[in-house]
DNA sequence: ATAGAGATTGCCT
DNA sequence: GGCAATCTCTATA
């Protein structure tokens, strides 16, 4: 919990056990808070196990992918396309891997912050509107991979604040990917 | 062993 | 709208 504001609580591991295509939606209006810097999730996508060709955890355990097969409410952090960082929260039913990307957050605080670690954005929106811009602008990176957002000692936290998320979501197809795109498990904010 | 694609971003035309 | 940057994993030989 945040030092000072009332009524603000980190998530549990219960409430983010279950299918990841269900918790993707109940992360929207979530916190996500990395020392000073915190911004509100807006947009997320849902990666499920055997069942999902566009998941990392589709073929199995690896040692990147290895977070997704773990307990639900850590990190996943992984390096993509050589040089950027994305960040999961592990979310899945017992016995098959799974995760929710966090794909877009809207600034709360810290913004002077994320703008220095983040010198090619243009405007406020552009610190945190994709998954690995967000990752920049928190300065998440691979030491972050298997953190336990459930822990209070760590020192990045998944807050809820007590804004309920959205009664209907848009939901659509994921993007980024070349399989699996029939499936409508994006979720973002209106 | 080697090649190709990938849950992205920013710069180029 | 096209494309490079360049790590991890998978498929093929």
């Amino acid at each position: 919990m945040v030092a000072g504001s009332i009524g603000t609580r980190r998530l549990g591991r219960a409430e983010l056990s279950g299918d990841p295509v269900l918790v993707a939606p109940r992360l929207l209006n979530k916190v996500v808070r990395h020392g000073s810097r915190s911004g509100r999730i807006i947009e997320v996508e849902a990666y499920r196990g055997s069942d999902d060709p566009a998941s990392h955890a589709h073929r199995g355990r690896t040692d990147r992918n290895a977070a997704m097969f773990g307990p639900p409410g850590v990190l996943y952090v992984y390096f993509v396309y050589g040089m950027h960082w994305c960040a999961n929260v592990v979310a899945h039913e017992p016995g098959e891997p799974g995760a929710v990307l966090i794909r877009a957050l809207e600034p709360m605080t810290g913004m002077d912050e994320m703008a220095a670690l983040r010198p090619l954005a243009r405007r406020r929106a552009d610190l945190v509107n994709g998954p690995a811009k967000l990752c920049q602008a928190l300065g998440i990176d691979g030491t972050f991979d298997g953190m336990d957002l459930t822990d209070g000692a760590s020192p990045i936290e998944l807050l809820d604040d007590g804004v309920a998320p959205p009664v209907a979501p848009l939901v659509d197809h994921r993007v980024g990917i070349s399989v699996g795109r029939d499936l409508a498990w994006r979720f973002r904010v209106r």
